[in-house]
DNA sequence: ATTTTTGTTTTGCAATACGGTACGATCAAG
DNA sequence: CTTGATCGTACCGTATTGCAAAACAAAAAT
């Protein structure tokens, strides 16, 4: 996790790795598990997450083993992202109308997507999806895009143990799934066909914000016009995409 | 802002310093400013600043004035917050059943309320407000049970200058709308008598996430049979918001 | 051209963080 | 109930480690 420990204040150092350590074993351990972890002694953990206790960075209930991540260290992050929905509705907008057709925002949250936006388009036929629905990763335009910017760890996490059959047309192969998520990273195109919902294709593209956290636009197209749509909206997607990272600082 | 100085390791209480600082005073801040604020030797602010970066929890680029929150720091807080859509979700649908009426989720940002998610009810005669749209403070349910949750510096901030009129119901006097949001505080129902919209009134209810961010639950109703629903749906908001606060672990 | 900033490095000093050791409480297994 | 492991907390002598003044080049601001 860490790569080097060598920090030029010692301390902070070990601090930062205390909370990333938290963030990552998930709160309710206890100083030894801490200590164990980065082969620390307890007394000295113990020194440190009291500090950072004080500090609001954790909390470390006097009675119990559950350390966690303190409320003045989660308030740091809130500001600078949670805004992402904000930021990209005008973009989002934009690429609706320009392509006629309707136009979704989800965000990558461990091992699925989470639909956080959507604009309706001109023909608004299928309402196949709403805010707070939750769609896997390995078959769909969104998914797809999303694990395509994982790094493997996160990766190998997201899918879990099989590849569960949504259609006929499902990828259920995870050799055949790596294969087309390195041609998604060189095309920056993800592509749904009919994998999750026969008669509904899909194209996405996916982004992070300055959190790391990845996000995917993608636009749903029945499959009857699929073919003909496709080479209309991808330089559209393109541009919204760009747009998006400009916005966000990336 | 930080209240007592005191801390059991210097460096970390100081460090922390440095972040809330940071978070507070925007990016683009440079070691003098910092320095001064705290009231620290500039040498002392450099070697902490650095000692962040190499963490990841700051970036200090090289060669210009602009030191930020840095993307490892940004991506603790991430997973933590951010699902508060995916949990409330159910909770929603829920409370969309029993009252028959469209329910509203909104994050407060700053000064204006967003809206996240939205469950339709029964009767799904009006669509006045889509996800990504954003309402205003002082004449909303949503706004003003947010404005009741938050603290004189941010409600000063969230309120800005002058309160814009809507409606003739409209509260434009600041005096008056601080009554109204101790009596909010005291009750922790908020009510939209046609503030912002003729025909459409509203009764909302706040809280907050393990982040301290501030979200509201707003159901709004026509006018007409505002008086008939009101006292059906409080009971089963409150019971609402009392479930989400478990889930949300506050 | 001058003056105030910016970020960076060095260095001697002692303050400060370190970690072995120890103590009550709590919980699980025997 | 006893035992043993682990929980969080506290003490305290040692020297490691962080501290801040001073000096640095470079870039803005004056």
């Amino acid at each position: 996790m860490q790569s080097k420990e060598i920090n030029s204040i010692q301390v902070i150092g070990r601090a930062i790795a205390v909370l990333k350590t938290c963030a990552a074993l998930g709160p309710g351990l206890s100083l030894g598990d801490i200590a164990r972890q980065l082969d620390l002694p307890r007394s000295t953990v113990q020194r440190i997450v009291q500090a950072l206790a004080e500090g609001g960075f954790l909390i470390a209930s006097n009675r119990a083993k559950s350390i966690g991540l303190g409320p003045d260290l989660l308030a740091l992050g809130a500001d600078a992202s949670g805004n992402v929905v904000e930021l990209v509705q005008p973009t989002l907008k934009l690429l609706a109308e320009q392509t006629g057709e309707t136009v979704d925002l989800a965000r990558f949250n461990r091992d699925h997507m989470i639909f956080i936006n959507q604009m309706p388009g001109a023909h608004r036929l299928q309402a196949v999806s709403a805010v707070g629905d939750t769609f896997p990763m390995h078959c769909t335009a969104n998914g797809k895009a999303a694990l395509a910017q994982l790094d493997n760890v996160s990766l190998r996490r997201a899918l879990g143990e099989n590849l569960d059959q949504f259609t006929s047309k499902t990828v259920t192969d995870y050799a055949e799934l790596l294969v087309e998520l390195s041609t998604i990273r060189e095309q920056a195109f993800a592509i749904d066909n009919e994998e999750h919902t026969l008669g509904i294709c899909a194209i996405g593209m996916a982004f992070k914000d300055p959190a790391r956290q990845v996000y995917a636009i993608s636009i749903p197209i029945p499959a009857v016009r699929f073919a003909a749509m496709r080479a209309r909206c991808e330089p559209l997607l393109l541009a919204a995409v760009e747009a998006i990272k400009l916005k966000l600082g990336v």
